[in-house]
Parts: structure tokens; sequence; C-alpha cells
DNA sequence: AGGAACATGTCCGTTCAACGGACATCTTAG
DNA sequence: CTAAGATGTCCGTTGAACGGACATGTTCCT
């Protein structure tokens, strides 16, 4: 380790430098500069990036020119990076993202004028709903969720269909996350949630009262595809207590996205992926 | 280099098995993998992986396994790979992408109810013009692009107006590139198309008839930001050769998301990005 | 103005993660 | 049944990645 003459240049002890690093492999750090990046932190600096990855100036830097040069970040002109255009373009490739959102956004325009509420395509995400398409009108409740953002699966309408047609693991998997109270309606009690979501497999469709945010009260039904599985749930959002009556139309427009989806250009079993689960 | 006895073990001689391979990071193999998928490869398989870029099986297994496990790849039951859903939601982030798509989706659905025509959003990328949104109808002309899609500078309304309000060094590199004859009535005269552009920048819109693909007549407008920079273009396309009918809805329109982009939620600057320009 | 604190950018020697050849297994085709 | 191809795994070698140190630029307080 040129120990030649004493300690001149007093290098850290490397063990204590990286206690957690090693075995880390560059992949996952580069994965983590851009998980660094969500909805709340759209433009970070390199010093942010530092702090949030846990990464040295120097390796993070080095990253970032990389990811940077290949379009997967851009630099502002104030110096800060944001998500490229690049990664914007692929994630465009997605199936459930944009060939869905084709798919579906005429109905949800439909739907919307139906109704002159607010209109969202959710699909399942780990322990989310990922919200992937929505129309808004000013007219309507103002609403916190956004495309690309994330809903709790028992605490909002299209999370618990999503949930209802999901395996039982899911259900344990979120029970043992947590269920985090939103409102004083929000169902924290998991056998309480359990019927809920019996009801909603047998009435094909979810019905939610201020259990997310107060005030908000909305109608959600599942999307299948050919082999007749749940990939998304279509919801609707508004200040109404009679969101009741909006069911039949919310599941007729499902339908009417599921049917498309039975014809769709997107290929069999396209939409019905193994998420998060690389090999073994 | 291990030249015990004789060749036992009979390795390649390393020189000639990674000829170019030398120098290259892991991230850009990373992205090379991600940059293998386009919209007409969206789903590849391992092998197919290996053979676009060039990649050993054992290395594009261990990275595509690690990109899927941090849900950058997705698997389909067949075992080919899609992209995932993170990276579709990461490029949300983008300013370009979904926050521009926000503010102008309303004047877009404005403009279509008035035109009942495709109604498309560019903005530049490279040396393409990268559709961010489209509101297409079935009673339209069929159209080749979509979403995620990539137009020609010189041969579309959008790419025009696009390359007139770009610096003289895009036009040189678009000359360079060469400007590809699409139809009979594609603009492959450099001369030519300067002149195009100077009209485009004395109007305020382009019009294009058939350069790009016969039947498809279109016009475009610039949309800016509170700078004054030209950060889309808003196009309409149709199959009537009146297109210039159109040209002060289009225009009208373009304006009016101009004016939400002074005021909006997105920040000083955020629109004006520095494009693959990493350093120095 | 001085200088402390912080951010960004660059250099370079050490070392461990990545590479790729080889082999194993499984499926598909003839 | 063999051949061909795809996928998955193992392991020794080595060069790419790491991070400490330094240089420079910027901001903000005293």
């Amino acid at each position: 380790m040129a120990e030649a003459e004493g300690p001149p240049p007093q290098r850290k002890d490397p063990k204590t430098a990286n206690s957690g690093d090693r075995g880390r492999t560059v992949i996952s750090r580069a994965l983590a500069i851009l998980g660094a990046f969500t909805l709340e932190r759209r433009e970070l600096t390199l010093a942010q990036i530092c702090r949030l990855t846990g990464l040295r100036h120097a390796t993070a830097h080095r990253l970032v020119g990389e990811l940077t040069a290949w379009g997967a970040l851009e630099r502002l002109p104030s110096g800060a990076y944001v998500i490229g255009l690049r990664l914007w373009e692929l994630g465009a490739l997605n199936p459930r993202g944009l060939p869905l959102r084709v798919l579906a956004m005429p109905v949800m325009e439909d739907l919307h004028a139906a109704t002159r509420q607010h209109v969202q395509l959710a699909v399942l995400d780990g322990t989310d709903a990922l919200v992937v398409e929505r129309i808004s009108s000013a007219r309507a409740v103002p609403v916190v969720s956004q495309v690309g953002g994330r809903l709790p699966l028992h605490a909002s309408a299209a999370g618990q269909v999503l949930l209802a047609h999901a395996g039982e693991e899911l259900f344990t998997e979120a029970v043992q996350r947590g269920l985090a109270r939103c409102t004083p309606r929000t169902i924290t009690d998991p056998a309480t949630l359990r019927l809920t979501l019996a009801e909603c497999r047998r009435t094909g469709a979810a019905v939610v009262h201020e259990e997310m945010s107060p005030d908000a009260h909305s109608v959600a039904a599942p999307v299948t595809d050919s082999t007749g599985r749940v990939v998304a749930a279509l919801s609707v959002v508004c200040a109404d207590t009679r969101t009741h009556l909006l069911v039949p139309a919310v599941v007729l427009a499902a339908r009417s996205i599921s049917r498309g989806l039975g014809v769709g250009a997107i290929s069999q079993g396209t939409l019905n992926v193994h998420t998060h689960q690389p090999f073994e």
C-alpha cells in the first residue's frame, strides 16, 4: 500500500471511508442517481445528488457526466440537472405507459365530457397505484394526484380496484407496509379493508368517500386485457357525495377500454408483466 | 499472460476477442441496452439485445438482470424484455415532456375541437422533432407520426418551425445529415430550405404540402417560453390543400400555450436546456 | 476586503467489480 | 437423435471505477 515513509499523504482508512458501499455496482449507483429525481425533486444540483445517493463528488460527477452525454439527464442553464428527453422517449415505449394511454384516451375524453370531473387511469406498480393518464377540469375539485404520481392502494378507489384483483400476497404486503391514515375515514383495519375489496370484486367497482383527502369522492372500475387480467383502473374523482350515480358510466367506460385492449395493437401478454422479478 | 504449459484452456487472444470494446464503460453498455429499444423494437430477447449492442451473453445477462431488478426493464411472460414502468415514471419528470404537455393539453383539445384534425406538439431533440403529444381523430388522415415518434426537421411543418428558430449551426448540421427525400415535393435543396425557413420566421407559421407524406398537409406555429425562446411547435395535419385557412387558428393556439408558459408553474429557464452538452 | 463555507471540476494510484470464455441446461427444428 | 440456438452460471484475469486530495469558482457573512 505504498507505505514508504510514514503517512505523508495521510489516506483515510478505506474501511471506515466506504463502510456500506462495498459490493455496490456501477449500475446501482447510476440508477440511484436517476432514482434521486422525484416529482418533488425534478431539478437537482450535483451536491444534492451526492447527498441523496451518498456518492462521492468525484464519482457522481463522472456518472452524471456520462448520463448527460447520453441524454438520460439534461443540464439547465443554472447548472442543475433534470431528467433528459431521451428517458422520456424511452419511457414512452412501456406497454402500460403510452400504448395503454393511446387506447384509453378517447374513452377517457368521453367520460370526461359526460361527467365534467377528473378522470384518471392508474396501473399497479409495487405497492402503489401509478397514475398513467388524467384529464382534469378547472371546474372540478382541486386534487392532489397528477400524471406520474402515486396513489395509496388502500385509500383510493383506483387503488382498491387494483388491490382487489391482485393476489393475496400483495394484500399482505400492503398491510405490512402499513395502512397509512390519510383522513378520519381512511380504512386502516386490514379486516375491514378485506371486506371492502370483496365488495369491490362483487360489484365490479369501488366507491370511496373522503378516504384519501377531504371533500374528494371517487369511483373506479377495472380495465382488463384479453385474458381477463386486470391491468389498470379507471376512476372519476369529484366533490359530490352521490358518486354512486357515476358507477354505471365508469364501468361502461372501463369495459370499453378493455374491449379495445382485446383487439388492440398491443401484443398478447404485453401488458402482463412480471414486475420487478428478474431471475431465479 | 498465463502462458505456463502450452495452451491447455486455449483462451482466445484477448486482443482479437475484444477489438473495439476497450475503454467502454459499464454505463455506456447499460445505456446501449436501453438504447436498443425503439418504437419498432419495443420487445427484445436477451439474444437480440446481444446482437444489437455487441455485448457478450454473460455481460448482457448481468446488466439486464440489474436493470430489471430496479424496474428500468420488465420481463414479459414470453421471456422478452420491455422498457419498465419505472423509466416511464422518470421520463414523466422531464420539463419538456409532461409538464409542457399538461399546459398545452387544454389548448390542443380546443384546437382539435375547432378543426377536427390531428393536432401535434413537438420539441427539438438533436436533429429531429420529437412528438411530445398528439390528439388524433379517426376521421382525419391516417398519419405516420405518434407520441414519442420523430419527424424530420426539413420535411414537416413542426420541424420547419423548430429549425427556423434554432441557431445557424443546427441548419448546417441538418444539411450535413442530408435532406432526405420523402416525397416528390420534399425540399432537398439547402438554399430553398433556407428561404422557406426565412418565410416561416417572417409569417410566424409554416405551411407544408405533401413534403413528408402524400396527401398530408400541415400547418405549424412556434410556442415560446417567457424569454421568447421557441421551445416547441404546435401543428395541425389534414388532408385538405387549403391548410392556409388554419394558420390563424394554429398561431392563436400556439400563442395561448406560450402565454401559459410565461406564468406557468414551470420555473424560469427550466425549458431552456443545454441539450447533450455535458461539460466544459 | 478578508475569509469561511460550499459547490463544481480535475487528477491519479490502488483495488475490486466487471469482463468474457467456457460449460451446463433447456427448447426448438429437421 | 442430432444440431442449432437461447438462456443461465461459473471463475480467473485485468482494467475501469473509486475516492482522497487539490484547484477553482461562487456566495455570504463579518
